[in-house]
DNA sequence: CGTGTGCAAGTTTTT
DNA sequence: CTTGCACACG
């Protein structure tokens, strides 16, 4: 059996037939006689997971291979293992949202008040250090380092009060399971033995924690087949280590390395420009991409006058393909950078009457009357669940207000007892009024009646959770427009449940329902056959494909992306972001620009994405003249490229004939910013962790040792995170500025404001120098944004009451 | 205690 | 523009 044995690793580019060389290694792997229960095939979403298991089903019909997601894979282990973690079976899995509640809850009960690390942050660090397979009880922060010191402090307590509440995050089911594999052996040898044949798909966004699970499941039987593309790492935000796959094969010296280069889908145009942006990466091993599929339209690229005009134009486009039948509606993708880019695009497909689906999968079990049923549910399934407690315990509202809250979980805590057993006896808390008191005991009695109908199928236990409530009846008494929507989604969750029910033959346990609801994705939205114009994020379009896509507001500060232009490996990771996006299509590829954007309310102007600077002149159809298309030459296109060069950002209002002509003047002047003192020196990259050092033989099973204190030491140096704080006493200094601009009057005149420029050097007494990047409003309202050399970011000021001067050139 | 109002703040990407 | 949060009122 030597041909299917041993360490694989399959590096394939966009379109290349990564899925299909995958379920046909599968197949392969049971014609040669190997059971189905031994293979186990990780993806990261449901939709890639599902997508192979169906191609499975056709090549090797009745197959019972393990198609998973990664954190399903996990979530079921620790079903099984759950006593081994700390945990109990019923545990509850928290999406971001209720992780973050509870650690609130943590910092404000360690007192921790209005730190100047936003609990997003602190939550981000957190789930940084689980990726990178440092636990709680292990973290030793630097000394001297502030959030370090504070994250000795607040992730133990983030990370008990979870145990109290049977519950774990996102990143612990993966971590838990590490830390399982690692702390008893006999079980990772088990789970090394049972799947004797791993595959993982999207290698290249493995993080540590996966890649310690993958190795510690391929010690005694390395038959591990990775897939990926370097050039498809778009993922190291959330700790995902494109050395992984890099280094693969110094992992398992063995390997077979296959390549395939071959791109299947996409028009020799759109692979061309691919390869051309892809090759300004400088960390990147060298591929070369073909196709032999026909030549055919070349890459579009539209700069538009505003981003009105933009989406307007684009459906336009869209709606006459469709009404020439040309194109369908489901042939279109629209990708935009970030989520909030998707309302323009929604309200001009409305406009035009073309249908379209928005991939945001979670959306919906975000929504708060679904949250506050599942809570329910989530209840009844694992009584010492916190947060379900909180949720539900006061919804539809009981008359169970925060204070008795509060003393509640005093009580709970002193007696380190879950909430619903502290509301038992609630009657023993003298501090809750006996009102509250007597709401508390019926909501118990309440749960307890409803904790009678746990076995019967999850359609008929939602069921009773909504009459019982009465939160059925106090939406159909509503007549607000807001409750009938409302209704519409609750009942859609009973049409969710009674698919399940019907999906698992009346054998789904409502733990499993409560699982799958907690891991859905974006992707999973997408059964196929809607006919929608498809509206996601370039991250949420990885692995799919269009006939047409469109890739819009590709403008600096979206992409790449404001916050991502700190150190060049991000920028890198952005322009993989791009290539991503780019190869979704097959056929035809619009990118387009808008040259004001209207965005969170305002208009700006923009700065088109340098990385449109990287595509190949040739293979464009440019078009600058607004939106009418027009075959543009190349003098156009390199001026237009000077003037970008040279123009900042700037906040975009109509300006007075006499305000323009003093601007454009002061816009070519050479800012002073140059001279005048070095760059903000970019953080050295950390030095790189040895993670995937060398390689010792896998055979050995006591290898386990060995690569566990190599994870260990990788996860301690890749954990010193950089990034010294942004805002630091920022907010709070700026609160007073403005205080102090409240009470003073208009007290420098006009002709002082007017002396600040877009692109000027300006002095701050607090945060020193820095340089302004946007101008907007007149006279007393004239407000500048400044973005300082220093740690302090960017800051808005109102010029008549700021400190700011401007430095003097010398 | 619940609701309403107002203001402030903050906004990347997601399993 | 949205969402979250604090406060004040009924």
């Amino acid at each position: 059996m030597q041909v299917v044995d041993g360490p694989l690793l399959i590096l394939a580019g966009p379109g290349s037939g990564k899925t299909r060389t995958v379920t046909h290694r599968i197949a392969y792997l049971l014609e040669q006689g190997i059971p189905g229960r031994q293979i186990l095939a990780l993806t990261f979403t449901n939709h890639a997971a599902d997508e192979m298991a169906s191609r499975l089903e056709t090549l090797s019909p009745g197959a019972t291979v393990w198609t998973s997601t990664f954190h399903k894979f996990c979530a079921r282990l620790l079903r099984k293992y759950a006593p081994q973690v700390g945990l109990e079976a019923n545990y509850t899995i928290y999406d971001a949202d209720d992780s973050q509640r509870m650690l609130k809850r943590v910092l404000q009960e360690e007192g921790i008040r209005n730190s100047h690390f936003t609990p997003q942050r602190i939550a981000n660090w957190i789930s940084r250090a689980k990726n990178n397979l440092i636990r709680y009880e292990q973290f030793q922060p630097r000394p001297g380092d502030p959030l370090e010191s504070l994250m000795a402090e607040i992730y133990p307590a983030y990370q008990r009060r979870l145990y109290l509440a049977n519950a774990c995050d996102f990143d612990d089911l993966l971590l838990h399971v590490a830390n399982l594999l690692r702390d008893a052996p006999e079980i990772r040898q088990e789970l090394d033995r049972r799947y004797r044949y791993i595959l993982v798909d999207e290698y290249q966004d493995t993080n540590l924690t996966q890649y310690g699970i993958v190795r510690a499941l391929s010690l005694e039987f390395p038959n591990l087949c990775v897939t990926g593309d370097p050039d498809q790492s778009i993922y190291g935000w959330r700790g995902a280590n494109i050395k992984n796959i890099l280094e693969f094969e110094k992992d398992y010296p063995s390997t077979k390395v296959v390549r395939l280069e071959e791109n299947y889908r996409s028009t020799p145009a759109i692979l061309r420009a691919a390869s051309c942006l892809i090759e300004h990466n400088q960390q990147r091993k060298a591929k070369a991409l073909f196709t032999k599929n026909p030549e055919a339209d070349p890459v579009r690229l539209t700069v538009y006058a505003d981003s009105h005009i933009e989406a307007d134009s684009i459906a336009l486009r869209m709606e006459e393909a469709i009404a020439s039948g040309k194109r369908r509606p489901k042939d279109f993708a629209i990708l935009y950078r970030t989520n909030a880019l998707s309302v323009g695009w929604e309200a001009a497909l409305r406009a035009h009457r073309i249908p379209y689906r928005l991939l945001q999968g979670i959306e919906f079990y975000q929504r708060k009357e679904i949250k506050d049923v599942l809570s329910y549910l989530q209840l009844l399934n694992n009584p010492q669940d916190e947060n379900a407690f909180l949720r539900c315990v006061n919804t539809p509202s009981r008359g169970i207000g925060q204070r008795s809250l509060d003393h509640l979980l005093t009580a709970a805590k002193s007696h380190g007892s879950s909430l619903l057993e502290a509301a038992r006896s609630v009657e023993n808390i003298s501090k809750i009024a006996k009102r509250s008191a007597k709401a508390i005991q019926k909501f118990v009695k309440l749960y307890d009646e409803l904790s009678q109908t746990i076995a019967e199928p999850v359609e008929a236990i939602l069921g009773h959770v909504l009459t019982e409530t009465e939160f059925l009846q106090h939406l159909r008494d509503s007549d607000s427009e807001e409750d009938q929507e409302r209704l519409s989604n609750v009942e859609e969750l009973l049409s969710v449940t009674r698919a399940f029910d019907e999906d698992h033959g009346g054998a789904g346990t409502l733990e499993d329902f409560l699982e799958q609801s907690s891991l859905v994705a974006a992707q999973d939205d997408l059964d196929g056959e809607e006919d929608r114009v498809t509206l996601m994020t370039f991250h949420a379009s990885k692995g799919l494909e269009f006939p047409v896509v469109c890739l819009v507001a590709l403008e600096e500060g979206f992409l790449p992306h404001e916050n991502s232009k700190q150190h060049p490996d991000q920028i890198e990771e952005e322009r993989r972001l791009f290539f991503v996006g780019i190869t979704r299509a097959k056929e035809e590829l619009w990118l387009s620009q808008a040259r004001i954007r209207l965005y969170r309310g305002r208009r700006a102007m923009t700065v088109p994405s340098s990385f449109l600077f990287e595509l190949p002149r040739e293979e464009l159809a440019l078009d600058t003249s607004g939106g009418r298309l027009v075959e543009l030459d190349e003098s156009s296109w390199e001026s237009d490229r000077d003037e970008y060069a040279q123009v900042e950002p700037e906040e975009w209002k109509p300006r007075s004939p006499a305000d323009l002509k003093k601007l454009e003047e002061k816009l070519w002047n050479k800012p002073s910013w140059q001279e005048e003192e070095e760059e903000d020196p970019l953080p050295e990259s950390p030095p790189e962790s040895e993670a995937t050092a060398e390689e010792k033989p896998d055979d050995a099973a006591d290898a386990s040792a060995s690569l566990w204190a190599k994870l260990s030491t990788a996860a301690d140096l890749s954990g010193g995170d950089d990034e010294p704080n942004a805002s630091t006493s920022a907010s709070r200094e700026d609160r007073r500025t403005r205080a102090r601009r409240k009470q003073e009057t208009s007290r420098k005149v006009s002709q002082e404001v007017e002396q600040f420029a877009t692109g000027m050097a300006v002095r701050h007494p607090h945060y020193g120098l820095g340089k302004i990047i946007a101008l907007s409003g007149t006279g007393i309202n004239r407000k500048a944004t400044v973005r300082f050399v220093s740690q302090a970011g960017e800051k808005s000021f109102v010029l008549a009451h700021s400190p700011l001067v401007p430095t003097k050139k010398k």
